[in-house]
DNA sequence: ATTTAATGGTGACAATTATCACAATTGAAT
DNA sequence: ATTCAATTGTGATAATTGTCACCATTAAAT
């Protein structure tokens, strides 16, 4: 095993997983590189290729098998190899990813969600529950969490991120607009809507 | 002008800005290249490589100078050339973009919210009115308004695009699990979550 | 004034990613 | 059976992106 996937191919993969799906869900057996590409506005040949990586082969004049390609893909990217996750800040944007049904299936596992507001703690999202973060640590320990979503305003970003790493977390998924200060062995990972944005406005736009 | 800056550099920029714009809140005149790489665990040789795509020149023994920095910055990303864009769908995700504050400083100006919930008609978020979306070809037209940011349950997500591009939107930012079918003539840009974690996931934590 | 060490600048190279062109295959039409 | 056209597979090539090594510069220490 262990071939290394490209970043750029796992982001195309659960793209063609996600329309692989929809095929399946309309019986269709089969699914051609030129469907994907055409959905995707990507050339065919890069359809090919990345297929290739996963060792997947198509029929000529017919396509990939759907039922195929789809347990392929899902393999390749580990879709059953569970991580087990917390979400730190239960507002909106929390409460969006906790919402989220993809993360699930695809092998993130939310346990639970903390937060700061009385208001909020006990109440369930999606089975869910939250709690007070106070409790993290010790929820971390028991539940062998080493992962956290962050999703609390800005000015408590970093304050709250010091916490979670005196708590035992090693792996911080960043969705505030901070760029978190942390020692080397932490993981960081900083979501970047703006950037994406800016993708977006200056290839499609100008 | 219009040199093409290559989308990683893009990515990267954001993050020079948010940390150059913590550094001069410090009353920090300087910040060099390795200051920056070691916050964002990249190589120092980039940031200098990065910054010479932007004509800027540093210090030896010193650094750059944070204000010309930020200002370059700015300059390069075209911040102060703003587009106008819809929410559509105001639930958690809709709320939660509505709230970033980054996107009204950086050319991105939402405008209004959309939904089809009449218990949300009317509500404000952060200034900004929620209408119902059969009100939005009326307003797209009058506010002259061609990208929509796509935050609806999935189930709709199609549904609602078609009435998207029917209403004149030209450009959609879809954050939903659906990979939408669109003419040619609209861009759709899918932000893709999984394919975030997936690599946070394969890279940082195996 | 001289030395030193930190820092930027940059060329060479390596790795990754995308595009193009076209041969090979094969289901379907005749 | 033969032809045709759609489709895959893939090598050649181009474009993008990242790393490394090392020189040049210069603020600070002596
Ligand atoms: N990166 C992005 O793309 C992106 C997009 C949207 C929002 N955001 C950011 O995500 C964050 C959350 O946004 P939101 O709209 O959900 O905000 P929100 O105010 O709705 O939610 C924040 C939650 O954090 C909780 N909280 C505050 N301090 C806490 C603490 N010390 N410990 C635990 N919980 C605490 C609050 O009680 C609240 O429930 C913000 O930083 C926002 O800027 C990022
Ligand atoms: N791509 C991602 O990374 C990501 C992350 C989180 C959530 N999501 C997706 O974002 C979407 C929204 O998530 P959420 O948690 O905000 O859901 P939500 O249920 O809180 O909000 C959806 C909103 O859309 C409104 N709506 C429904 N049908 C509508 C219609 N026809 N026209 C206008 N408005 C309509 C609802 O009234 C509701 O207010 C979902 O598709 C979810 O899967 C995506």
């Amino acid at each position: 095993m262990a071939k290394k996937i490209p970043e750029k191919v796992v982001s195309r993969l659960t793209f063609y997983h996600s329309i692989v799906s929809e095929f399946i869900e309309q019986n269709k057996k089969n699914i051609t590189s030129s469907q994907l590409a055409q959905r995707l506005n990507i050339d065919d040949s890069q359809v090919r290729k990345d297929f290739k990586l996963l060792n997947e082969v198509g029929r000529c004049r017919v396509g990939y098998c759907t039922k195929d390609l789809k347990e392929n893909i899902e393999k390749t990217l580990g879709f059953s190899n569970k991580r087990n996750a917390f979400i730190v800040g239960a507002g909106h944007l929390g409460l969006a990813l906790a919402k989220y049904d993809k993360f699930d299936n695809y092998g993130l596992n939310i346990l639970a969600l903390f937060d700061n507001d009385p208001l909020k703690i006990d109440m369930q999202i999606n089975e869910k529950k939250i709690y007070h973060i106070a409790k993290l640590p010790e929820l971390a320990c028991e539940l062998n969490v080493d992962i956290a979503i962050l999703t609390v305003p800005k000015p408590f970003a970093q304050d709250v991120a010091d916490f979670l790493i005196e708590s035992g977390i090693r792996y911080i998924w960043n969705f505030t607009p901070c760029v978190l200060n942390a020692p080397e062995h932490i993981k960081v990972w900083n979501e970047n809507l703006m950037a994406s944005f800016l993708q977006f406005a200056c290839k499609e736009i100008d």
